[in-house]
RNA sequence: GGCGAGAUAGCUCAGUAGGUGAGAGCGCAGGAUUCAUAAUCCUGAGGUCGCGGGUUCGAUUCCCGCUCUCGCCA
């Protein structure tokens, strides 16, 4: 039977970050990967979505065009995902010409079934640029909060969904022109119509417990009939010519990239015809990875796309789609920067992919919120990764070569048995999407591999003893070069395998109790397969791969005005700038203010010398509570601005003022 | 406002179709050991299973209400 196993098409109009990754091409890896080991028929595809109104106002922002942008961020997703080792089969991208075509393909074969409906809709028109506008284009005043920049979809200051006529003062994006309401003619999808197909499949399959409820929430809300058309220049234009100057919604064609990139393999193998047999096969298992806020979609919609098609397409299998990772408890952001990138990690730590793919599957967001932070990500490699695993498999290698580098595998009933369960555990979790609890397995097998070992203690018995010891720890070394090869196949696994000099094993010789190889011999003395990671590379790591200093929350609550000028700020002229013995982060600063001379001690000794500092100007919270540091006093606080890397920066006047001027 | 999900050891999370003493990993304390990247192994401390009611012989597990967090929808 075969799988097709795809991940989220990412979005071409921003880098890939270590959310995307945990959630979808990660996971969709580990399983492809553990099926092709398996033996099974898989292919996983993926490729850039490159339509929609985000690409367009990214274009506009950057003062280029949509197809400028999306052949900056289509390679770079590429490179991003082969860097992380994920193994994708054939990643194609949406402005592919064969995408189009299959898209309008859809497009026809609806209109021609009757489940498209041409409905009149007001939609704003911009009248300097002629054009209508998305509610994205549309800027204006929120009727909620008051707030004067919010977009015609989505208030980003009180979170509220507007509608574009709720705007007060709507603006057009493009032009800043007042837009105009005018009657435009759109395609609606009557999912209304298709909603008892579409529970008959629904009901038809098992989905994971973060999917079941929401997916049953929409059927029980009832499914609505959507457009999926659109007033746009830049998208998959309508395959009809009279009207003109529309292209198909992406929700609407982005999943049908599924169907047109296994067409675009297919080609490429040479048998255009190849695709069907996933796509048009009763047998064919299609498995979708992606994030929470795609389960509508993947579930419902492309479902209800393909049952309307009615041209005998395979519908989804499963969708295990995972919760969301948080960075530092806070949530994953491209707008505020507060990511961590895969391009710049891939950069920063090269040699780290496997160490980043093992942290990533432990905290995996499978049925609920995750938190990823740098702390944890030094723990889950040194404590885990490392002292459990990969250590193990070094001691094991150095007991081997201390005995001359060959030995003969003569495994115990213990250990083929520990082998066996873990091999079809991994493989039962892996089955049912839960990879943290397969890695969980490997890591429990590395246990109880430590745990004989120290109990036989080999390296207390005679040369002979000690020999058959260590020969019997030889099947299950040669047995960790396949089973991390699903987790870990950039390095760690391969490095292994080649210390060992074998090859991969078909999994299921895993789970049966013949010895996987009658000797093993190493050629060169064995180095460990991962180097611990120090705190100095942790904090280098930190430091460039996240640009904002965590401390400060992004989502503030707003204070009045009143509670504001309550902070009294002047600019003050620092006459005098001392150190303080035996602190190595405090300065003494004697400032000159409206009332005269005052003392403050700032933690500033780390970034500037003290004569730096002497004549220069800075601004002064000056009713700060006094406070006493070192025995000194300090009166208020001068303000620095934190860069990063928690560099601080001086905050002064852009031209010198008088001492003592405010600052309101 | 409606709906959904979550709240379990210092931390991150499992779990219970209601039942003898509630689990794992990490962290911590003590011990063993030294083949190994101060790694490994053993032992231990530590929890009113969010709060309040109810059903029950018995609830962390079921029901109702409440609080907090997150998400979806209006």
């Amino acid at each position: 039977m075969p799988y097709l196993v795809t991940a989220a098409l990412p979005y071409a109009n921003g880098p890939l970050h270590i959310g995307h990754i945990a959630g979808a091409y990660l996971p969709a890896d580990i399983f492809a990967r553990y099926l092709r080991l398996k033996g099974e028929e898989v292919l996983y595809i993926c490729g850039s979505d490159e339509h929609g109104v985000a690409i367009t106002l990214r274009a506009l922002q950057e003062q280029t065009s949509p197809q400028a942008i999306i052949d900056k961020y289509h390679p770079l997703l590429k490179e991003s995902l082969s860097g992380m080792g994920i193994r994708i089969d054939y990643y194609g991208r949406t402005s592919d010409p064969l995408h189009h075509a299959t898209a309008q393909h859809f497009f026809l074969r609806l209109l021609e079934k009757g489940w498209l409906e041409k409905r009149v809709v007001e939609q704003f028109w911009d009248p300097q640029a002629e054009t209508f506008l998305p509610d994205r284009y549309i800027a204006g005043t929120c009727p909620h909060c008051g707030y004067e920049e919010a977009y015609g979809d989505q208030c980003e200051r009180c979170g509220a969904l507007l509608s574009p006529t709720e705007l007060i003062h709507p603006r057009s994006r493009l032009t800043g022109a007042a837009p105009i309401l005018r009657p435009s003619e759109q395609y609606y999808f009557r999912l209304d119509l298709l909603q008892p197909f579409v529970e008959e499949y629904i009901h038809q399959r098992q989905w994971k417990p973060n999917v079941g409820p929401v997916v049953e929430q929409w059927l029980k809300t009832g499914l609505a009939a959507r457009a999926i058309t659109r007033d746009l220049s830049w998208g998959i234009p309508l395959p009809l010519p009279d009207l003109q100057g529309k292209v198909l919604y992406v929700w609407f064609e982005a999943p049908l990239g599924y169907i047109s990139i296994t067409q675009k393999w297919a080609a490429q193998t040479g048998d255009p015809t190849r695709w069907e047999h996933f796509w048009k096969n009763p047998d064919a298992h299609i498995v979708h990875f992606i994030g929470k806020d795609n389960i509508v979609f993947h579930t419902l919609i492309f479902p209800a796309i393909l049952i309307a098609a009615d041209e005998g397409y395979t519908l989804p299998t499963a969708v295990p789609a995972n919760e969301f990772l948080t960075l530092e408890g806070q949530k994953l952001s491209t707008s505020r920067r507060w990511t961590v990138d895969i391009h710049k990690y891939l950069q920063v730590a090269p040699h780290r992919v496997d160490e980043l793919r093992f942290v990533l599957t432990a905290l995996m967001p499978q049925t609920r919120d995750r938190d990823f932070s740098w702390e944890e990500f030094a723990t889950r490699i040194n404590n885990e990764l490392i002292a459990t695993l990969t250590n193990l498999i070094h001691r094991l290698l150095t007991l081997i070569w201390r005995q001359g580098g060959e030995v003969p595998v003569t495994p115990t009933e213990a250990l083929l048995e520990a082998r066996i369960t873990a091999a079809r555990h991994i493989g039962k979790r892996i089955e049912d999407y839960d990879f943290t609890g397969a890695l969980e397995e490997v890591l429990q097998l590395a246990r109880r591999a430590n745990k004989l070992l120290t109990e036989q203690s080999p390296w207390h018995r005679s040369p002979e003893e000690a020999q058959s010891i260590v020969a019997s720890y030889g099947d299950i070394l040669a047995a960790f070069g396949t089973l991390l090869e699903p987790f870990l196949p950039v390095t760690i696994a391969p490095t292994l395998r080649s210390q060992l000099g074998i090859d991969t094993f078909p999994w299921q010789r895993l789970c049966e109790p013949q010895v996987l190889v009658d000797q093993l011999k190493l050629k060169a003395p064995p180095t460990p397969l991962v180097q611990k990671l120090t705190s100095q590379e942790l904090q280098m790591m930190r430091e460039k791969l996240l640009p904002l200093p965590p401390s400060v929350p992004p989502a503030q609550e707003f204070i009045s005005l009143e509670e504001f000028q309550k902070v009294r700020l002047q600019v003050v002229t620092i006459r005098a700038a001392e150190r303080i013995p035996k602190a190595d982060k405090l300065l003494k600063l004697t400032i000159e203010a409206a009332d005269g001379l005052h003392v403050v001690v700032s933690g500033i000794a780390e970034h500037y010398q003290p004569e730096q500092l002497v004549g220069q100007q800075a601004l002064w919270v000056s009713n700060l509570a006094p406070r006493t540091l070192r025995g000194i006093q300090s009166e208020g606080m001068l303000l620095f601005a934190e860069g990063e890397g928690g560099r601080l920066v001086r905050v002064s006047p852009e031209t010198s003022v008088p001492p003592g001027s405010p600052v309101r």
